[in-house]
DNA sequence: CTTTTCGAAATTGCATGCAAAATTTAGAAT
DNA sequence: ATTCTAAATTTTGCATGCAATTTCGAAAAG
């Protein structure tokens, strides 16, 4: 039951950009504009639009006549490596600044149990990780980090993480570090939430990014 | 001498941009695509393509039937304050990591001569501070915030943080609070710096922003 | 004077058309 | 077989066309 179709041309950002991110457009792949509106039963406007927005967004490349790969036209961005450790880095003071929020918004408001909620049932997790449970961890994992964000009640915050987070998603698939060196991480973030610790709870959360990043890095390096 | 007006979407986009940014279209104004086109020069389909960009990026509303005001179609985004003190914690969260950033990366490739210039001039402001030296102040201030993020080296926090700065110097034309109040802050950050001292900066630096947004939010209870 | 109604005119959202540029293909020359 | 060349085809970027919806406006009704 769809409610809002809004536009076509809405739909088909929509449509794209998830077939980007879920890695169904390759990265680096030409774009064929004709098989697109095709596929998606409309005509070249609509996904015309769609595809500025998503050069606008950095999903896509336009690629210039004079450059050295062809062919000329739109392709999916493939991201350096480098530019996805840039990322974390920003991840890093947004969830640090959300985590400050938290706190702000529970000293002056009263605990929100909904991230009451969230940290307890994290908190549940005991090694050893088997695969299925480092699946479920990854899982809870990101809930644990989009709660955060949802809780510092910043839409401007949420809407600028989401868009991150949906490209790093796309990029890695799985756990950057392994749960037995996170979960350590995210037990004392949450005891400095209940302390209402702000100072703590900010730095906790960026230094928890950081060395994702780092780790991502090492990682490259081989 | 324009080098690379790339294309006519891309070139409407901007344009269409700065008359928002710039106020030259006011905030809650009807956009009429069609005296837009001609004003630019060109068809309906490149603003449309530049207007879908705009609305992505919340510069632009889409207005449907069933909403109370009309009329029905695409109109310039008015801000509420509120989202305006949200936009300040985000840039609060950027800065100060952007911070950290900048005493990292000095930390690894030894300090930056183009930093250390930026601080210099920003520390020869001295009060009393009359009409002249404010404005001067202002364009200070903005360069030294810009600054700190152009010396982070961090393409996608700049890239971010810029599109914010945009959106905040289109809505607060002056400075949200005297330069008497700030400049101390200023010195202290730009100390931080001198001493490599990462949390020291990030932290200031975050609250040097918290600030403005608290007085931000002051100055509307009035 | 205010409200309602109904048709004209404008606007929207998208499809299609078209010229310029790029790419592919075919054939000839090396 | 390989390279060059040029015509044919495709793609791109934008303009224009068109049906559906919305707004405007004048006349009628209250």
């Amino acid at each position: 039951m769809r409610l809002e179709p809004i536009n076509i041309a809405e739909e088909a950002y929509l449509r794209i950009k998830r077939m980007i991110v879920e890695g169904r457009l390759a990265a680096g792949l030409y774009i064929d504009r004709k098989a697109l509106a095709e596929e998606l039963g409309v005509s070249l406007t609509p996904v015309n639009e769609a595809l500025a927005r998503l050069t606008g967004e950095r999903f896509v490349d336009r690629r210039g006549s004079g450059e050295r790969q062809n062919p000329i036209g739109l392709h999916v961005r493939s991201l350096p490596v480098e530019e996805l450790a840039h990322l974390f880095a920003v991840r890093a003071g947004l969830e640090g600044i959300a985590a400050r929020l938290c706190v702000e918004r529970a000293l002056q408001e009263g605990l929100s149990l909904g991230y009451e909620e969230l940290c307890r049932r994290f908190a549940s997790f005991e090694p050893p990780f088997d695969e299925a449970k480092r699946a479920a961890y990854l899982a809870e994992d990101v809930r644990f980090h989009e709660g955060i964000i949802q809780q510092s009640a910043n839409p401007v915050l949420a809407d600028i993480d989401g868009n991150l987070g949906c490209v790093h998603r796309s990029w890695i698939r799985g756990l950057v570090r392994p749960p037995e060196e996170t979960l350590p991480e995210h037990r004392a973030i949450i005891l400095a939430f209940r302390a209402l610790d702000a100072d703590a709870a900010q730095s906790m959360l960026m230094l928890h990014n950081l060395r994702s990043r780092d780790a991502l890095l090492r990682s490259l390096a081989e």
